[in-house]
DNA sequence: CGTATTATTGATTCGTGTCAATCGACGTGG
DNA sequence: CCACGTCGATTGACACGAATCAATAATACG
């Protein structure tokens, strides 16, 4: 664990997701609760947030890069059971014990909190279970989207699939898609999530560059030259 | 739709779920306005709660039997992407149209709620979105877990996985066992849960039952003869 | 009792996992 | 600057497991 952690008090006021996180819908006052027990973290690719099984762990808003939530089975084989993007939160309120690991993808920016002074927080302000709520709507859809992407039959719609989901998450729009972008996970990274092995992910995305679907640039890089072939796998 | 649903006037007094479910949290006064409001629905197996697209839904609580929620492709292959069990919340809150379908899966019995004015009593009663809020932190980890039954390598894993799902929602203390019980899915329905096929489920339902490992009693019942053995199977 | 639906079983094909070798990028130290 | 080691990605040969196709059996239902 090579990671060097940084703290810092919190910055409102110069938030990049201060409209979309789920502070958006707290009053200053609220805000400034929030601010006394919170502070900024960045953090670095594969610095851990949360370990599963930790039972005093903190929750936190995603403020830029992106997280991974996953489970390691006993064998040592990891699965990704959601991604986080900017203004998402993570740690699981009203649970003893944290169920899964959180993990940084890329370097990342956080807003942190203590889970029990936030749980307080969350029983004495109602915006807050509200805004919750809300997100956790959102959480809960996206989880579920994931879900569709690994219950398909084959590996090809499965990669396809992903490739949609960093396009989306890449666009600055939301709804669009970004034509060239980075993948956030590394090739053993996205097997484990879609439930198939390194070689088969890699060999998908040799087909597709191969059709003329994508072209990769470089390990993580990705253009994608033919999106309605994509859309057309995962429809 | 040879559904005949039939409608009640609400019984809070006498509910069976009135401990668990989110109306458990709120006040005399709360629970008066949510009377007012909703009504107690039964549902044959296979009757749709909502569907996919509507755009002016209903939102409920299971109070006995069970339900999916599921998406169907355009192929038509339906994947269902959450089990409900008695206590369990359906509907989306704060979006324009439903995303999936919500169907019975056995005889069930719901509290149904219009969607706008439940809403509006979100946005009132801090205690109904925090109640929802907890509500929906079990869910999500609900449909983690599913992530992890479906993201297992092997059919033999999957069917196992699942089978503990239905003994531990079929067990009356909860965190127990059920070692008899009658699987809510058809094979059709399991398979779409585990990303299969209808004849692997029946083989590996066969398997087990050669290895004694369970003992299949018609098409639907299961009895567990070596709960450790599939609990190892998922470990 | 007969029909429709759902489940089982078998034979075969196809896709993905496995094992293994190679390549490429990157960082370190000679 | 180049040799080397490490790590991630790619590619190939092969085996195994699940899908597919097809026939039969069991169950539910009128």
């Amino acid at each position: 664990m090579r990671g060097h952690m940084s703290r810092y008090p919190l910055q409102c006021a110069t938030c990049a997701v201060r409209e979309q996180a789920v502070c958006a819908a707290l009053t200053e006052a609220e805000r400034g609760e929030l601010m006394r027990i919170g502070e900024h973290r960045t953090l670095e690719r594969g610095d851990a947030l949360i370990d599963a099984g930790e039972d005093n762990y903190a929750c936190a808003t995603l403020i830029s890069g992106a997280l991974k939530i996953s489970a390691i089975d006993r064998d040592g084989t990891e699965r990704i059971v959601a991604l986080v993007h900017p203004a998402g939160f993570v740690g699981e309120l009203f649970t003893p014990t944290a169920h899964h690991h959180v993990t940084a993808l890329t370097d990342s920016l956080v807003c942190l909190f203590p889970r029990k002074p936030y749980e307080k927080l969350v029983d004495a302000y109602p915006h807050m279970a509200h805004a919750l709520l809300r997100r956790s709507a959102l959480d809960l859809a996206e989880t579920r989207s994931i879900i569709d992407l690994i219950g398909r039959r084959g590996s090809r719609e499965r990669v396809a699939g992903l490739l949609l989901v960093f396009a989306r998450a890449a666009a600055c729009d939301p709804g669009g898609v970004a034509m060239r972008f980075d993948m956030p996970l590394t090739r053993g990274e996205i097997a484990g999530l879609l439930g198939l092995t390194i070689e088969t992910v890699s060999r998908r995305l040799t087909d597709f560059s191969r059709e003329s679907i994508i072209k990769k640039e470089g390990a993580r890089g990705v253009k994608i030259l033919d999106a309605p072939k994509l859309e057309e796998l995962v429809r």
